[in-house]
DNA sequence: CATAATAAACGAACACTATTCGTTTAATGC
DNA sequence: GCATTAAACGAATAGTGTTCGTTTATTATG
């Protein structure tokens, strides 16, 4: 096929359909994509910066649909909001949380996102030298509870018998109940220390 | 090469070749670590199940060397030991994380320290059907660390002017000394968290 | 209107990757 | 001493990400 008068290919568009792709569990790769779309490999190039490219897309799509705007209020309330923002994005693309993890971010819509909630944090009386810490502990909670969706149902596989685990695992829940029971209990754990740690700041 | 009188390969030198091989910052992969065994690929099909069963070498060999055998005392005592167990793990072999995430366990050392890690918390106090929560939350941070490890300097690159994201960025600690510094944050945070669950716990 | 420049697709090619297969050789057990 | 097994090999396959040069259609300029 030549050029065609309406263009067949956008970056949004090739990025919903690598989101898509990517969803339907099967394996991410320029060619799967290209093939999803109808498409050779190549012409992706015309509108994408590669591989990791496309990948960066696909974090400011998610994050432009699940990160909220301008969050405001209260820091805490922030926190929330980003956080079950995350939790939202991960929780209905797990697949897509090992592409994102460990690369760079730079897609603004994402930027504005940590930025307003490390805004909120120093509005909220974080000291300036500790609140790039408290917004990496966050996101070191997000991510790791991203992944916790994107595990097997089967975590751990024990080979001989064990003290506690055999029993714990037998009667635990499974899948999404209990990635949303871990979710829950982190977030409020995290949440209550942060504001354990805030008046103990605010004391001295 | 014909079959030698002395095995060139076994599992266990194949994980440590792979180890080296990942920290080494070389991309893993069965080809690159057949090479730097002084071996042709296929050789390795004859002693591991292929390139997840090398990985899974790799974790318990890992496990092996960081993860405390029997962790005793207090349950927040075995929490920070094994925690800082995995933070010594990741800082010096950052690049494995990636290739860990979302794989099942069933390396018999790293389960058992998983078990241990369970069998204190009950032991300490906390029911039953939540221990398997907080070790996920647990884990869950240990990962999220693992990657922040492992993440690139600029784990931000904003394109455009940004509220706080730019000046925070600009005065804040870089590279391990800022890794180990959310790590302390996020274990004093969680533990303070933890112990104020118990209490609350039993004080019903 | 003609012509040049650009945008967008294509197919071919390249250098990898992980894996499988059949073969050869050396060591071992009865 | 002979059959079996273990362990290496090379060749082959199918797939990956990417680059390159070419063709075609649309747009902008003179």
């Amino acid at each position: 096929m030549a050029r065609p008068k309406v263009p067949l290919l956008s970056a949004d568009r090739i990025a919903d359909a690598a989101i898509d792709l990517v969803d339907s569990g099967a394996a991410f790769g320029v060619n799967a994509l290209a093939r999803s779309l109808g498409v050779t490999p190549s012409s992706l190039y015309n509108h994408v910066d590669g591989r990791d490219g496309i990948i960066e897309l696909m974090r400011g799509r998610l994050g432009h649909r699940y990160l909220p705007e301008l969050p405001t209020g209260a820091w805490d309330e922030v926190v929330v909001a980003t956080m079950q923002g995350l939790r939202r994005l991960y929780a209905e693309h797990p697949a897509i949380v090992p592409l994102l993890v460990g690369k760079t971010i730079t897609d603004d819509t994402v930027i504005a996102s940590y930025d307003a909630l490390a805004s909120a944090l120093v509005e909220g009386g974080f000291p300036d030298d500790e609140v790039l810490s408290v917004v990496a502990v966050l996101d070191a909670f997000a991510l790791g509870f991203g992944l916790d969706y994107a595990s097997p149902d089967d975590i751990w596989q024990p080979g001989a018998p064990t003290r506690s685990l055999d029993r714990l695992i037998a009667s635990a829940e499974r899948g999404d109940a209990r990635s949303d029971r871990v979710f829950e209990l982190g977030l409020e754990l995290v949440l209550d220390a942060l504001r354990l740690r805030l008046v103990r700041l605010q004391g001295d």
